[in-house]
DNA sequence: TTTTTTAGTTTGTCAGGACAAAGTATTGAC
DNA sequence: GTCAATACTTTGTCCTGACAAACTAAAAAA
């Protein structure tokens, strides 16, 4: 019998699953709930039916029916307390699901990007970007300088180093593609990255390449990747103006 | 029998569980795992034991040591595929445990921080900060200026604005504890945040605050935090000593 | 009235078993 | 020798059942 409690107990009517469907059960059952909770008809701060009636009601076994909602829970749409139950979170806290996505892409959005590779050549390299990818120094890398435009202004001064061996470059590639992309594209998917943000002033070549004054803030972000095995995929060193170009990240905590 | 495949399956020896201990099978199996792997005992690229086998060692079902594994996998440790095993990653892909802390504390970790409150006082919340906020215009607020030094030297001027009656705050706590110390200690816990990292140059004002050149570089972040019940907890605008500081993250893609 | 005890609810942990699906390695046919 | 079929290994999904731990709320005792 349902209680008259004042977060209301949503029933969370009318979920069925298709045993015949190769969609595993349980996340048959976790799209079902985030449907109903993004349709807003489990109201924020309600409680969902409690795991063994509604997996009896759905007629799938409690570790399913803990294992859909313990999905939504690590995308941050539920959390459970123990002797309580499990409640719907506030929308706003829900967005850091993809937080982890490497883009270059932030530009790609809606702003027209243009790339202009200004080199693209063998060089070995540099104690730094050796140290980041893990070669020994002086191993050749793929050495390339790119500006990016935005809506036809210059935004960003980009250096990037990659590995010899895993992708061939070509100019144009680069010219009309992101860098991720082409290596995705090779099939290295970047997993995992280090980045670090700061700021300085721009140099002269960087303020005429630019179109900033001399002594301008410049966004600086030195960043290596690696894919899933831990090979280093690349190493970058980007100046943007900060005139012209943020970074917004979502965070969550434990 | 062991087969003969070039990455060694390491036998992962001495691991026993208590099951008098109140700590969890699947996490003692998973701690034990851990502390092999981080030893190097478990080499890079090697396979584990597979789940039937390790359960059966261990004593402990299957399900615990699914779930075991599965912890492990979740915090990038560990790789599984379908068919073929469990291999142990790369260590420098194993970063981003802990990506998602919020933290002041950048600075609070090694080097020796003081904080000097400029202001503390209630006022109608700005435009910007009761939108950041969501509340409605002119809601009053706790708005607070300090001064952080690190070394002895300024790093960081930090504005920020908490709702009223979440906390009330003294000049004296904020000078020996940071804010999140202090909202955690009144029982809000920032989960998730929403911040932006910018550039600028500094004004005369914040050039003097900081002991900067007047136009010298400042990297710039606002920052709103809400807790897990999406409440929002604190707006921040801080500007921090391009020369001193930048900010380091770990990023992981889904 | 206030505090303590008790009972009830709900999630957390764990076992053991069964079959499916995805890879890998081996075998057999051509 | 090359290619396809087969067997094997390993993780993925799912079930039933049981008890423990945390929390809430009602009942009992002070």
């Amino acid at each position: 019998m349902a209680s008259d409690l004042s977060p209301p107990r949503s029933p969370v009517r009318p979920v069925e699953v298709d045993r015949s469907s190769p969609v595993p059960l349980y996340f048959q059952v976790a799209s079902r709930l985030q449907e109903l909770i993004e349709a807003g008809e489990i109201g924020v701060g309600a409680r969902i039916e409690n795991e063994v009636d509604l997996a009896e009601r759905l007629g799938v076994s409690r570790p399913t029916t803990r294992r859909a909602i313990q999905y939504l829970v690590e995308r941050g749409m539920l959390v459970r307390k123990r002797g309580v139950g499990t409640q719907v979170v506030h929308p706003k806290v829900r967005r850091p699901v993809e937080l982890s996505s490497l883009y270059d892409d932030l530009v790609t959005a809606d702003r027209k990007p243009r790339t202009e590779v200004l080199q693209l050549k063998v060089i070995p390299a540099p104690a730094e970007v050796a140290e980041a990818l893990e070669l020994s120094p002086g191993t050749e890398v793929t050495w390339i300088e790119r500006l990016r435009y935005a809506g036809g202004e210059p935004l960003a001064l980009m250096h990037n180093a990659i590995p010899l061996g895993l992708i061939h470059l070509e100019a144009d590639d680069l010219a009309r593609h992101g860098l991720y992309e082409l290596l995705r594209r090779a099939g290295y998917q970047p997993r995992i990255a280090t980045q670090v943000i700061g700021a300085r002033s721009a140099n002269a070549a960087e303020a005429r390449t630019l179109q900033e004054k001399r002594g301008a803030s410049l966004l600086t972000m030195t960043r290596t990747a690696w894919d899933v095995s831990g090979r280093a995929l690349e190493y970058g060193s980007h100046v943007y103006r900060a005139s012209r170009y943020s970074f917004e990240l979502n965070l969550s905590a434990g």
